[in-house]
DNA sequence: CCTTATGATTCTTG
DNA sequence: CAAGAATCATAAGG
């Protein structure tokens, strides 16, 4: 490794240590190494002579014969040198740091399809839409359009860095072409440079995405803030949860595939409904006066619903739901352990 | 403005 | 851990 000299079939190496003298002196009889000797001498002392002759000198040499050889055997060297240099750290695996933030900008919507395509808000107003929905979109607007501006931003540095690293390649590839007129360099080592510029690029290509991920981020985080901000539900999730409450008015508590039922036809979550009856319990509880309108009102409602469907089947008369017919104030089960409500109200 | 309604949060309790 | 209870913060209506 440490002497070139010492691979079989390079006989050129020799030379390039320096004892021209020998082999030119030797006169062994083989013109060709003779020959051969002439012209590293003449490269190795090209650089002692005035311009003018070292122009011709190099002209000569660019013509000569033995130049398509001797710039194999060096571009054979050097792939060697440069192999035994940094040959180990090559193709380094995808970085897991990069997919990270592809995934992340992938469902964030950035860089994905079009616009409103796979973005997870866009699924939710889509599925909203189907039920109720439409409140919710207003709020999305802003984050919306806020997203599509940094997405706009992304794709077209994106693009320009896509752009610049074509045309820098394509600019180093011709002039190292161009320059391997005049110096050896394999077609492998263009690739090898290709594939540097490649990395340097891409590697700000990830400085992009991380500074893209930050800022959705910063987004979504203020967005979510901003989800903070107490928002009235819809009537329509409001008269569903109500229904149920008040046809479950003895035992309002719904099991948790009811609250996802209802949630799902709300197009809310189902912390959110087990909120709205935590809150509803407890205020209908407080002062059941003050709901028994509101009470009576969808008792009525749900006896409406009902006939419409026994009118299709035969159910004459449900049990879990006898209320309503006037205005008689009913003290539901789970109001019992307040013996003030009794005593106000019955 | 002030009041009320209402969704969310926090703490307590069983 | 879920329900109850108190409380907070904002929306909505007058």
């Amino acid at each position: 490794m440490e002497s070139w000299g010492e691979n079989g079939g390079l006989p050129l190496v020799r030379g390039d240590e320096g004892h021209m003298q020998e082999g030119a002196g030797g006169a062994d009889g083989d013109g060709r190494k003779q020959d051969i000797g002439d012209i590293l001498q003449q490269i190795m002392t090209i650089t002692d002579q005035s311009l003018d002759e070292a122009q011709a000198r190099k002209h000569a040499l660019n013509c000569h014969r033995m130049k398509p050889a001797l710039f194999n055997v060096l571009c054979e060297i050097k792939e060697k040198t440069v192999l035994s240099i940094r040959g180990a750290q090559e193709e380094e695996p995808p970085d897991a740091q990069l997919m990270r933030l592809d995934n992340m900008l992938l469902a964030e919507g950035v860089s994905g399809p079009e616009k409103g395509g796979g973005s997870a808000a866009a699924a939710a107003a889509a599925a909203a839409s189907g039920g109720a929905g439409a409140d919710n979109s207003a709020e999305h607007s802003d984050y919306r359009a806020k997203l599509s501006q940094i997405r706009q931003i992304y794709h077209t540095e994106l693009e320009k860095y896509e752009q610049a690293c074509n045309e820098f390649t394509t600019h180093v590839m011709n002039l190292l072409r161009e320059q391997s007129r005049t110096r050896p360099i394999s077609p492998k080592e263009i690739e090898r440079m290709v594939s540097i510029i490649h990395r340097k690029f891409s590697s700000i290509q990830m400085q992009l995405k991380q500074s893209t991920c930050e800022a959705v981020m910063i987004l979504r985080s203020r967005f979510l803030d901003a989800r903070r901000k107490r928002r009235n539900f819809n009537k329509q999730a409001t008269e569903i949860l109500n229904e149920y409450f008040y046809s479950h008015l003895s035992n309002p508590y719904p099991s948790e595939e009811a609250k996802e039922e209802l949630a799902k036809k709300c197009s809310i979550t189902v912390s959110q409904v087990s909120n709205w009856f935590g809150n509803k319990r407890i205020r209908y509880k407080k002062n059941i006066g003050k709901f028994q309108e509101e009470a009576n009102m969808y008792a009525a409602k749900t006896a409406v619903n009902a006939a419409n469907v026994s009118s299709h089947g035969s159910q004459a008369n449900s049990p879990s739901t006898p209320n309503s017919a006037g205005e008689k104030i009913q003290l539901p089960d789970f109001c019992y352990p307040n013996p003030l409500v009794d005593q106000d109200l019955c």
